[in-house]
DNA sequence: ACACTTAATGTAGTAATATTACAACTTTTT
DNA sequence: AAAAAGTTGTAATATTACTACATTAAGTGT
């Protein structure tokens, strides 16, 4: 709790002379975070140990901490909360909100993501003959973002938006293979079925969607992300970004698996694109 | 300024003791306001006054009032820093840092986005007639996303991965359709031509590029985002994940435009996949 | 109103924490 | 290879915060 708030509260619980340091404190905030207690008594007229007792009252283990308490308070910036738009809304409050709103899902994200199961899905990527990445709807377009990067790291990957060739391939698939699948709920019946398909073919499939889903049940490994979605706009937004985010963080860990010398071969393909590029005024 | 940042980009002036002082402060800066100098020391094995002279570097006064400037900086909701992944970095490591440069990205990109522009393009798009998103390569990814969004709302949208059937699609176009065209370097010369093409059609042509880039010159609206990328990784990450971000806002300026009765239709839509999908259980 | 009890405050000493001066060492330059 | 510049650590010093205890003030019952 905010600190300044909880000084105006327990301000009736003082004594005397502690009332007279939270005044001083109270009146300039800014000035008591950059004194030493010894200024800050003498500023408030009380001796040095009343200042530490003071602090002690408000939980802080001491006249420094209280100073920490006391700096944080006074930066009182808008801190990420996933704020929901707003009908009346104009482009500059709901391009903050879904910006800050964005930031938030990820922090929450970040939080649920179980490391021990990123480093085996990585494991099995390494290991991995073949890759596929499969989605439906919006994350469609996070299937189709993996297919870029794992497209670079020179290993074969698959990637498909249509729910027949998606069968197809995952029939052909064997106990080298990988498969990838993504759908923030696990409700996608095709999916689910693929997932089964897969399995039946001894591949190993991970999924990238919420526990205990019915697709979470289908698959080998499951990468659950808990996001709060803003249901209130009817369609995915921060789900999606956290996935993509774990996509970054899967190739990440797949390009530092394979070492240095792997990196040197991802440099080798962003070179290749240079010919279709403009080239960049040196200036 | 953000002292957390102002750390990050100073990296480079640091001296060799000073960086690890740095990197232990950057790693759980929550740890390092709540320590003396001399446990810092102790944990960055460096000695005391290289903490101290760390400090000053940074424009304090000394370890006091870094510590006071760092607490004020996690307080104002940004802790986040766009910290590079090294190549010793295990999974907690390496999943912390994408998670926390990706939410830094965002914020960086916040403040670099043209509100006006939004606007103007939330605009754009409510009148036109035919929308088209174009992208290549990793933009590809989130050109193929914002047809999903769009194509919620019952307006006609075009996407293409195949440059022939890009070109083709914007030789058809006339004054009334709006091409958006992604590009995070804005040097992909065949985007570039296709800009040319539409824009010769009086078709609206809508970079989301970097400024000043060959892109955004044959655009009529350019929205910017000046996100840092993380070059090291040799694949796009960061900016993929702010151009998302960015037709979320489009896409949520867009249905606040039209009004609660088309919001109406969004659910409709929702509705319909229902039909796709097993039933949540209710328990 | 006085002695007695309890709480509040300050003084002085002590502990902790941070800073400075300087020396040893490392790296860069000539 | 020597000199210079820069970096880092050691040890002494200064600052700052804290503790124990003494003193004063306030409250309570007779």
């Amino acid at each position: 709790m905010n600190i300044l708030e909880k000084i105006t509260q327990n301000k009736s619980a003082f004594s005397k002379s502690e009332r007279k340091v939270a005044e001083v404190i109270l009146d300039n905030p800014q000035i008591a975070i950059h004194s030493s207690i010894a200024t800050l008594a003498k500023m408030s007229d009380v001796s040095e140990p009343t200042v530490n007792r003071f602090c002690r009252r408000l939980d802080t283990k001491g006249f420094p901490d209280f100073k920490l308490h006391l700096a944080q308070s006074l930066a009182n910036g808008t801190p990420y909360v996933n704020r929901h738009v707003e009908e009346h809304d104009g482009p500059e409050e709901y391009t903050k909100k879904i910006f800050e709103s964005t930031m938030a899902s990820l922090e929450v994200a970040r939080q649920s993501v179980d490391i021990n199961t990123v480093n085996r899905v990585v494991d099995l990527l390494t290991q991995a003959q073949k890759i596929s990445f499969f989605g439906l709807g919006a994350s469609a377009s996070v299937a189709h973002d993996a297919l870029n990067k794992f497209f670079r790291f020179n290993v074969p990957v698959v990637y498909f938006e249509d729910i027949l060739m998606q069968r197809m391939s995952c029939m052909n698939s064997n106990e080298d293979d990988v498969v990838v699948l993504i759908s923030h709920t696990g409700r996608t019946k095709s999916l689910v079925e693929i997932a089964h398909i897969a399995r039946a073919n001894d591949a190993t499939v991970v999924g990238i969607t919420s526990k205990d889903s019915p697709l979470a049940k289908e698959c080998n490994l499951v990468l659950s992300l808990e996001v709060p979605e803003d249901t209130d706009m009817y369609m995915p937004m921060a789900s999606r970004i956290a996935q993509l985010t774990l996509i970054d963080i899967l190739a990440t860990g797949f390009t530092l698996r394979r070492g240095g010398k792997f990196r040197e071969n991802l440099k080798r393909v962003k070179d290749t694109l240079r010919g279709s590029r403009f080239e960049k005024r040196t200036d």
